[in-house]
RNA sequence: GCCGCCCUAGCUCAGUUGGUUAGAGCGCCAGAUUGUGGCUCUGGAGGUCACCCGUUCGAUCCGGGUGGGCGGUACCA
């Protein structure tokens, strides 16, 4: 006898983590299609890599703790290896892309897709659990290779739902700016990392937060203070000059950059790669209005090494007001990343859409890409003397391809007929005792009926006039109801 | 991680200067309408006032702690 609470768990979500309904699926679902027929158009071969991998598959780690580092979410298995769930496409593609590279393809043309985690703090269009799609070209240092992934990511923005004017990808290259730091002066690894990370919060921050970032350090509305990256005045504004150099078009833009880093080796190497890219990006018909460089471009991942891409939405809701949730895709250059693997230096590039974060944007922008789910015709359940004859419907229908069911629960006419609603569904069937009297089905047409509804006040009318439904003979039902709904499309 | 604000019904929120029975709108369920989703009307269910500890005769209210949410900031391989 245990008079003992029951325990209780409280029926919640992880944070960050959410659940994804039928409207939701219908949406990623198509996004993701129309992004992967853009990927293999374009000759990239479909690969599935695991959700976990080994933590130190996927880079940081920390030797000197039994703990890999924050950010992912991390377990040891039996045998005490510490696993990761991967917290993108590229870091599993570079560790396969090592395992395989002997009887690979050269160069190595790839898509996935699927789920991504992060340990992170979750926010608006940030998620802790969520879907990316990604393409990647492993093997080919060539600018034309980073092109043609742009043009990709520019055709997947518009086959997503973001046609011309809606989405932009902005370019931009690391060298350009760590070239400009060099010949500032700036020669740590740190130094140049602070300057990337003061750099990345410009669009938040504006040109005077970034300075003092830059420079001294910044005093924040809740009273922290972040200690800044120690540049001089003169390197100060030379950086703030620099991400000002985009301008209307790509060339003239490449004009501005080259004015505004001065000479170094690295920095004109990464302007000869932009240069090729525009060439390419000429090529492949990828107009100035969808691709621009944008020296503002910073990118989070350290693991970059020349050209980093990022997509955005531009789009607005019904007030006229910016969505944005950050960009919906990014990616770039890295020619290191193999090389944690095989030693060898092998040249990669690729980009990575956002598909929760895509449809997060369009559905703000009460866009529903994939169209609206509908719910089965549903067959009503008079009584249990006919149970037989209802799913004999529910089958017919089932065998021309029309989803359909009976309804399965306790409720009576009313609330059955709430439900098809509720589920969104086209149709309900009725076989009463009148209709099988009489040898025919009554067929009730719940759009119609509710566009009907807007003109009756009472229910009585309501009732009597029973919008939106006929009678038809029970052997017509399948092409009646074929009839409707190839109409309705 | 750090700073600030917040936590009352499924949702959005009132309210109690510390006192018996905590409210509204929306939503949900049912009836009016025994074979009809909408509209209307009527009724009903639903709350350990986030949790724990303290102060008090008495705490949803005051104090402390914990958890969760939001915003800022940091980090983001």
């Amino acid at each position: 006898m245990d008079d003992a609470k029951p325990f209780r768990p409280e029926a919640r979500n992880p944070r960050g983590f959410g659940d994804r309904r039928a409207r939701d699926l219908a949406a990623e679902r198509s996004i993701l299609a129309s992004v992967s027929e853009v990927y293999e158009r374009y000759g990239f071969e479909a690969l599935d890599t695991p959700a976990f991998e080994y933590a130190d598959a996927l880079g940081k780690f920390l030797p000197d703790s039994d703990r890999p580092n924050e950010g992912v979410f991390a377990l040891t298995d039996d045998d005490d290896q510490w696993m990761a769930l991967r917290y993108d496409l590229t870091a599993p593609l570079a560790r396969f892309a090592a395992q395989n590279w002997e009887t690979l393809p050269k160069p190595f043309r790839r898509y996935a897709y699927g789920p991504v985690w992060r340990n992170e703090k979750p926010g608006p269009g940030r998620f802790r659990e969520f879907i990316q799609c990604d393409a990647d070209t492993v093997g080919s240092a060539r600018p034309e290779a980073d092109a043609e992934i742009i043009a990709m990511a520019v055709e997947g923005l518009e086959a997503a739902g973001l046609p011309r004017g809606q989405a932009v990808v902005k370019i931009n290259n690391r060298k350009l700016l760590n070239g400009l730091l060099s010949t500032a002066g700036v020669g740590s690894e740190g130094q140049k990392l602070a300057v990337l990370r003061a750099v990345d919060k410009l669009d938040r921050l504006g040109p005077d937060g970034v300075r003092l970032l830059l420079g001294e350090g910044r005093l924040d509305d809740s009273g922290d203070y972040t200690k800044g990256a120690g540049l001089g005045a003169k390197g100060i504004e030379a950086v703030i000059a620099f991400t000002a150099a985009g301008r209307g078009g790509r060339s003239e833009t490449l004009d501005a950059i080259a004015a505004a880093i001065g000479g170094s080796a690295e920095g004109d190497e990464g302007l000869a790669e932009l240069q090729a890219i525009g060439v390419a990006l000429g090529g492949l018909g990828v107009g100035e209005d969808r691709a621009v460089f944008d020296p503002s471009v910073v990118r989070g991942l350290e693991y970059y090494t020349g050209p980093v891409f990022e997509a955005e939405a531009l789009i607005e809701d019904e007030t006229g007001k910016r969505i944005s949730f950050g960009s919906v895709g990014g990616g770039g250059r890295y020619d290191d990343l193999v090389a944690r693997f095989t030693g060898e230096r092998t040249p990669a590039t690729g980009f990575s859409f956002g598909v929760s974060r895509l449809a997060a944007t369009l559905r703000a922008a009460n866009r529903t890409p994939g169209g609206e789910a509908r719910g089965p015709v549903v067959v009503i359940a008079f009584s249990q003397d006919h149970m037989a004859e209802y799913f004999a419907v529910a089958s017919e229908l089932r065998a021309a391809g029309i989803p359909a069911e009976v309804y399965l629960g306790q409720s009576g006419m009313k609330a059955q007929m709430k439900y098809a609603d509720r589920r969104r569904s086209p149709f309900a069937i009725m076989l009463g005792e009148d209709e099988l009297a009489a040898g025919e089905v009554s067929i009730k047409d719940l759009d119609e009926g509710l566009a009907a509804s807007k003109s009756l006040a009472s229910n009585e009318l309501w009732k009597e006039t029973r919008p939106g439904q006929y009678a038809v003979k029970r052997a017509e039902l399948v092409a009646a109801l074929k009839q409707r709904l190839g109409s309705r499309a």
